[in-house]
DNA sequence: CCACTGGTTCGACATGTGTCAACATAGACA
DNA sequence: TGTCTATGTTGACACATGTCGAACCAGTGG
């Protein structure tokens, strides 16, 4: 399966972003725009799940082994199921390399989120 | 109304008013602060609270009648539940005056979901 | 006082979601 | 080949959530 085509929002090569929607403020959204944030936002609605992102994000590299990172509370198959989830949000990439398999965060899908939440200087 | 630079994460009904946490990438978060903030990200996590609260951040004044932003396809209560969502998530502000209902964003704890999703410069 | 309008709360239902144990799969290595 | 370890998938379950209609509450204006 493809991690880039569950969410089209973005170029998946550089930092430049296609937003997905303009920032929240800016105007309101439309169903569609909506309902394509919203997705990214439900992904990380999950404690466990930010706490998997949050060890992902951070782990040096970039990147961390499943093995890394799956302390987190939860047994071995909901953390897999956790990580499944980030992945089909666009937030994570995952590549096995041997024996193990490595998670990596997305960053201009975290870019994107960022300008949506962004204020406009002026209201 | 409060200007703290300190985003605070309001809780409704007087609870705990708990800091926010640091950037996601900055070091994996304890399992507190993923509950903290995922109860943000949850609060956006779907549709058409996503529509609502774009709908008044982007009104005029920073602030709406419920009037004015029903229109997302779904029945009256169930707009008024999902804005009592937000209100619980200490994204939304409510005051009724006189006959209609405002509400208006919380700007702090929407800056503090934007530094969440910083990630630092170098890696 | 009563009726009307805007908005919330209640009760109920269908669907979604997080979780685990059990099973399956992919690679390493003997 | 076979076995061991690391992950992913499946099936089942309890619980949370989104939705609506009906009832209810708050102001306004007769």
């Amino acid at each position: 399966m493809s991690n880039a085509e569950v969410l089209p929002l973005l170029e998946a090569d550089g930092q430049v972003v296609v937003p997905c929607c303009p920032p929240l403020a800016e105007r309101p959204m439309t169903a569609e725009e909506a309902e394509t944030a919203a997705r990214m936002f439900k992904a990380l609605g999950d404690p466990v799940r930010l706490r998997l992102f949050s060890a992902v994000a951070s782990h040096e590299g970039g990147e961390a082994c499943v093995c890394d990172i799956s302390d987190v509370g939860v047994s071995q198959p909901t953390v897999s199921h956790h990580l499944k989830k980030l992945k089909e949000a666009g937030l994570l990439t995952s590549e096995r390399r041997g024996t193990w398999v490595y998670y990596r965060v997305e960053p201009s899908v975290l870019a994107a989120m960022g300008k949506l939440l962004a204020l406009p200087a002026a209201a």
